[in-house]
DNA sequence: ATGGTGTTTATAAACAAACCC
DNA sequence: AAGGGTTTGTTTATAAACACC
């Protein structure tokens, strides 16, 4: 099974067992380059199964633990926990999990996908079926420039152009770079690194649109004007994004729910260049489809781990420093088969709350409390490897990674961690004042790409699939029998040992009981983080807590759910975590696993 | 001002003040033909302003409530206030809230599109500006065949075609009407449609596939196979659309949010039949436009009237009885111009749970609990009409209508309204075997109807405007100074006298304080019904409950709210009042407007 | 291996309502 | 003050990519 020819299967969107220990957890299911998981060098101090544990370089408080793909997920929690007790509760106590064989250094682990973190040497480059070559995986910032913080440190000054003269120095300039390819993030994600670069965290919708205009020249450039169409689309159905009116009710200002807010911003988010879109058309070849995507945000809509986090205590992300954005269209990277017509639809994205995960405090007010850790020292689960013959297969759809039996024992944190809130200045309020109303005048060079979904053939499958049409790649035709729809499906690793928990007999009562109480369990990756929208009374992170109650148990307890990105190359996991009392005491549930508190589970 | 050729204001889109009793809150704005309120003969009882109240004919327990357009909501609530202290806390004590000139008997209002409730007579047709003529209104048989109602009565039994032999009842084979077209209602309100028709409320999606098509010909036969994409899309878009597993984990049934669930079926719903399609070609003029939206369903995103809900009794609209399926695609009504290439896009539908408005107990277990209402005697505001030059006129998008200076004064449910949860008999439970998996072999008809849109035109607009393409009317061309993008843009009636009460204040503190407990107060209509998403642990109606501790006091205080069901003819307000203690006792909360609690309304 | 099912993103559109001039 | 055009906001429809079964 597993070598689709594509991307590392780990950094495919697929879930993340996590509890697996298998070999095909991690990249072997990718590529037929095995990453033979070498722990690289790394200068972190090493734990078991490989884990590894490094301080933040800049976030005192911080601590990054790389996790290769073969390690348990009991493994990470012993480690959290020994970590959490040699720091203690003043010290580094927020831990930013980075999943794959990755170093700090310099990485680049055989054919698997590496993350880079601090350098910008690594590259990736997925077209080609993992030949770990022309990789063009460019700066990870994301580590690097969380220092510009705090409050009005990057006021974003006057929306004009200030971000024009942060590029500057990075690269050429916008109009340096004529080609302006699309840039591999989702509208949802422009939109949040467009308002989480302003210090009070609301933009107009006009700031918006300059923003991404000027950040990414595609839109300005070569992008048809119906893409504001698609800002205002994914402003108003996205529920993370929440409009306010300034006091006055002239002004409307798009904010992001707290509890949603990643901070996420273009420098956090490793961004990756594509090389000159021509030769796309000059290579078909390799299995790349070109249908895949670009790397994309890290995706919080995976697998979170709950961990107790009694405490009002978040990671903070400092908001982009406006300074040295990496703007991404520049140094394109050579030929990459990317930027055809054809819209490539962006992975999913950082969409909701990862309630106990980074949440950003968006300026001043420390409220640090003592933090406290309950130490899980589950003796229950980690079951066998590879027991895929599990006929108990549930048949289902997409389920997150589960409570079966295997359950990662964890405890969910119990106390409000947001409840410093967001308290923008309303200082800053006025600066949203018209920001350039210069109307754009029809986008010079319209080239009327037709990217509306030709679909000459005749319709067979439900769900439709979009031809080549142009440069039609024969190789590629792979005529499939039934509707002539060319499916250029990549080779689906059959989903490996990756048992998929079955946790589903919990619905055996719930269609008799009330239904809505039975609703969580999270039957998508979604529903895991979008679930706080409510209760609008707390200003604690309902979110989190709400999950924690689905199951028999009213316990602040969970399922364990890892933070898979689902990244094509760089999958992050950024967990906060506070410790405060290290005793070992605090509720003896350590060693709890769903299926005490979930009769139905196993 | 304000004479949209088109539709009546009150049906089009908008917001419904509903407490100006201004004359252009009816249809006075909409067609020349201004609809006198006329009292029509009506055989139920009169109250102030023109309301009228009649028992429902089927269900023992509720009644009508018609509110002429000029009616003022303070007057709505001392009728439903008097109403229910008439009949007391046993009697009739639900409600269902009709807009609109309307009688049960024949009505048809002027040229405003009156209700008929019992009847087929009436007809609306509103592609001709509001002729009053060929009008095809088809039965509103909502109220109609709410008998079959309880446990088992309807099963729905098989699925392979036990609908079908009701449609034979009521009109032409589906084979005999081949020219089937598309429905006016949306995927959301099909699918609702499609699950609530079975008892136990849960369906695979096969069978929602094959409901769809056994009662909308116009999917099996000339569709796209694409539209089962789209099915797939809103299930798993709207959250509305949970999916459950069955207990051994092989199926998933999609079900309905109890709390969203309207227990819309397609008998309660206004269905309208178009007469020829060509007439639409051939009669180019009037403000047709014929990009308006055939009525749809009645909108349940929109305003809500919270009332005084102790007790967890709600309006049990009983699942469409299976019998008499007023089929959709018979009584063809000769010439429709419906049924252009141009998919039409079917305005907002019943979204969200209108949390005190109409929940449906899916089975047996009743809980009448002691209702009680108070008394609302708001003494405060209705305001002066048309104060359009109020500078304060909040210079922002849609607002919902909001607790302004004129506020409705109404109490909020406090108690657990779905206390009594849904109790789906798992006995029913495996009639969802296989649903006859013929796969439809690829509608024969297929007409490549290239609704892609051409847009051939450059692209100027941000939001894309479909071009006619064919038969492009000529008339319509308004030359647009900007971009060259026809602009087909109706008559725009300037808002009228609509005084958009500015609520938004309110922000002004939201700012400062911590963003999220400020959310609500429904920024967007629907934020407003879909609130209640989290807190999965109180199966109580966690939403219109939470929604209400938006201002100032945390009491269970709301905006007053009143659906307007946007729909083109009918709008139904579905109210589900509860009388228990009707000695205005309760709180003494009878006469407190918004501006107490809220310091910045006015 | 393939198709069905589910989840998400992208885009076009229709419209409403607020703004602007 | 009215009116027409634009901007902003909301929602539905469709296509598509892709994961998982
Ligand atoms: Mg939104
Ligand atoms: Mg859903």
């Amino acid at each position: 099974m597993r070598e689709s020819p594509r991307r590392p299967i780990i950094l495919k969107r697929r879930k993340l067992p996590f509890l697996k220990s298998e070999s095909d957890l991690g990249c072997d299911e990718a590529d037929g380059t095995r990453c033979k998981t070498t722990s690289t060098q790394s200068t972190a101090r090493s734990f078991p199964d490989g884990i590894r544990v490094m301080d933040h370089p800049t976030m005192p408080d911080t601590q990054v633990v790389v996790i290769p793909k073969s390690a348990d997920l009991q493994s990470v929690i012993s480690v959290l926990t020994a970590k959490g007790k040699e720091c203690g509760p003043q010290g580094r106590n927020k831990f930013i999990l980075l999943s794959g064989d990755t170093s700090l250094e310099e990485s680049k682990t055989l054919g698997c996908f590496s993350t880079e973190l601090g350098s910008e040497l690594g590259k990736v480059k997925k077209e080609s079926e993992c030949f770990p070559l022309d990789d063009s995986l460019t700066n990870i910032q994301w580590l690097g420039k969380m220092s510009s913080d705090g409050l009005g440190s990057e006021k974003c000054p006057n929306k004009d152009n200030p971000n024009d003269s942060q590029q500057q120095s990075k690269g050429p300039e916008k109009e340096n770079d004529p080609h302006s390819e699309r840039p591999p993030y989702s509208y949802m994600a422009m939109i949040q690194f467009a308002i989480n670069s302003k210090n009070n965290r609301h933009m107009t919708l006009k700031e918006i649109y300059n923003w991404i205009e000027d950040h990414f020249p595609y839109f300005r450039d070569v992008a048809k004007p119906g893409w504001k169409n698609s800002i205002r689309h994914n402003l108003s159905l996205h529920d993370m994004f929440i409009r306010e009116t300034s006091p006055d009710g002239k002004i409307s200002y798009w904010t992001i729910r707290p509890e949603a807010n990643r901070c996420l911003t273009l420098d956090q988010v490793y961004k990756q260049k594509r090389g000159a879109p021509e030769l796309k058309k000059a290579i078909p070849a390799l299995g790349g489809t070109e249908r895949k995507m670009k790397p994309l945000l890290p995706r919080t809509d995976s697998y979170l781990v709950p961990i107790q986090l009694p405490l009002g205590q978040s990671l903070f992300l400092p908001t982009s420093s406006p300074v040295s954005l990496s703007t991404p269209p520049q140094t394109q990277n050579s030929s990459t088969p990317s930027s055809s017509k054809r819209v490539r639809i962006a992975p999913k994205v950082s969409q909701s709350d990862l309630s106990s995960v980074l949440l950003c405090k968006p300026a001043s007010q420390e409220i640090k409390e003592e933090p406290v850790f309950q130490p899980v020292t589950s003796s229950e689960a980690p079951p066998p490897k590879s027991r895929r013959t599990d006929n108990s297969s549930s048949r289902r759809k997409q389920r997150l990674v589960l409570p079966a039996t295997e359950e990662p024992v964890l405890l969910y944190p119990d106390s409000t961690l947001f409840d410093s809130g967001v308290i923008s200045d309303i200082s800053t309020f006025q600066d949203t004042r018209e920001a350039d109303p210069k109307p754009e005048l029809d986008s010079p060079n319209r080239e009327y790409s037709f990217k509306t979904p030709i679909k000459s053939s005749h319709p067979s499958s439900s769900t439709p699939s979009k031809l080549p049409t142009v440069t039609l790649e024969p190789w590629r035709i792979t005529p499939v029998g039934k509707g002539g729809v060319l499916d250029f499906s990549p080779i689906r690793t059959p989903t490996g040992p990756h048992v998929t928990p079955q946790r589903n007999q919990h619905t055996s009562l719930s269609f008799t009981s009330t239904p809505f109480k039975e609703l969580p369990l999270f039957n998508s990756p979604r529903e895991l983080l979008t679930c706080s929208r409510s209760s609008p009374k707390r200003s604690a992170p309902a979110c989190s807590r709400e999950l924690l109650q689905v199951g028999a148990a009213n316990r602040s307890l969970t399922e364990g759910l890892v933070l898979d990105t689902m990244n094509d190359s760089l999958s992050k996991i950024l967990v906060d975590i506070s410790f405060s009392g290290l005793e070992d005491e605090d509720l003896g549930m350590g060693n709890i696993s769903w299926s005490q508190f979930i009769p139905e589970l196993k």
